[in-house]
DNA sequence: TTGCTCCTCACGTCACGTGAGGTGGC
DNA sequence: TTGCTCCTCACGTCACGTGAGGTGGC
């Protein structure tokens, strides 16, 4: 149609493309986006194939892609599909934590000017050590209190909320279908020990007692479908298994 | 309860609270939670007042609050239903930008091996300049098309993918209940009025007829609800009438 | 000739990560 | 005495923002 070749200085880029000068002289810097030509003076020149390439790392900044990924896929020394596959799950995850987010932002806001300790992580340590009356000599149920008692709100906070958000967080992987292996599933059962351990302190037994009971309660709780609780325990597990 | 005066270690510190050492460091060295104590030879020593603080501060966070924003929240020098409602709009919009995200990179994967050039935005130009027929004398569409040529593939990313983008932000916005004299509102219509005059050039009275023919569309499109194009001129306008 | 645009350093940002090199406590 | 933990610099990260000080082009 056209001439097809009009030159374009760096500001006319910038207003083209929503980019800043100075991003555009980053892009240069780093060899992303080098201009095609310059003036004797220095001053970068643009083609209409470089603003093409331009649009294409601003569309790939916006799928949240790094500039590295964005250099990668540019050379063609990445597969795009994986790329994308990878970007999918970040987002599902992104817009589950942003969701979650958004419900305790609104509970903050009704709760705000009552109490910020709510005591919630306190009565979590009752019921569970009562529960634990069947799993636990009196002996270990003593140990196991006075370790938490010791623990104080660090305990409190352990079991009543960071441990059920880890549980939680699980779950959501294991129905999003996240394999085991992968190392956001990792981190958590990481996570997860190293609280358990803590709590539990030099005594194992008490450790795989918990887990026993944790594991019966939620066979016999009635809010998770059918063997929900048992495949994640055996998800978990799988986990550890691969280191 | 109990003595209520355990005395923390740094690396215990830690592994409660699920923070790096050096983070702890760091939230020292700004004087965001400084440890209560020191050993003689420097070691730092918390106390559960401390880890009471840490846990605020990670819930806080996890709600997407900066250092600075906890800060002063914790110095109370800051409504707390004023940052929330703030970080809650904030959460909305990511939350839409993610959703926004996850088509695209699905409909990336669907187009993937296909041609990146989809051309629609040539094809934009051609309908947008087809439908100006009616507001503009045959000089003034020749001008255009002249000038759309002549920024070549700029005004077909213009016109077909970054404009119609930014008035589905504004939509969005305006259905969100996004006041207009939000910084997002305004950073929308600056671009949109850069965009616009980048591409009608000198001739300010294309810009006015390309504006009136959007009314009009918009009024007649059938698949906007009733008036809410008109609704979102008058948003837009507002916006800029607030600078 | 006067602005406006462009240039190259080079430090700053944010919330830490990552060694380097050295000391402390059980 | 030997590890493990802790300490303080201090530079690195990521994608630019923000001057500083100087030159270029209409």
């Amino acid at each position: 149609m056209g001439t097809e070749e009009r030159i374009w200085r760096i500001g006319d880029v910038a207003t083209a493309t929503g980019l800043t000068v100075r991003a555009l002289h980053h892009y240069d810097r780093i060899g992303l986006v080098v201009a095609s030509g310059r003036t004797v003076s220095g001053h970068r020149l643009y083609t209409n194939a470089d603003l093409k390439v331009l649009y294409q790392v601003t569309a790939m900044r916006q799928l949240g892609l790094s500039l590295e990924q964005i250099g990668k896929l540019l050379a063609q020394d990445l597969q795009v599909r994986g790329v994308i596959d990878e970007q999918l799950a970040q987002v599902d995850r992104q817009i589950r934590a942003a969701k979650r987010l958004r419900e305790q932002l609104l509970a903050a806001r009704e709760a705000e000017g009552g109490e910020q300790d709510d005591g919630t992580g306190l009565l979590e340590i009752i019921k569970l050590t009562h529960d634990l009356a069947g799993y636990l000599s009196q002996e270990q149920i003593e140990a196991m209190q006075r370790r938490m008692t010791d623990l104080g709100i660090v305990a409190e906070h352990a079991v009543g909320v960071e441990m059920p958000r880890l549980y939680a967080d699980a779950l959501e992987e294991l129905r999003a279908g996240t394999p085991s292996s992968d190392p956001v599933v990792r981190r958590i059962v990481d996570r997860l020990d190293e609280l358990s351990s803590m709590i539990r302190g030099a005594d194992a037994s008490i450790g795989a007692a918990v887990r026993q009971m944790w594991l019966d309660r939620g066979e016999r709780s009635p809010e998770q479908s059918g063997g929900e609780w048992g495949a994640l325990v055996a998800y978990l597990d799988e986990a550890r298994a691969g280191r």
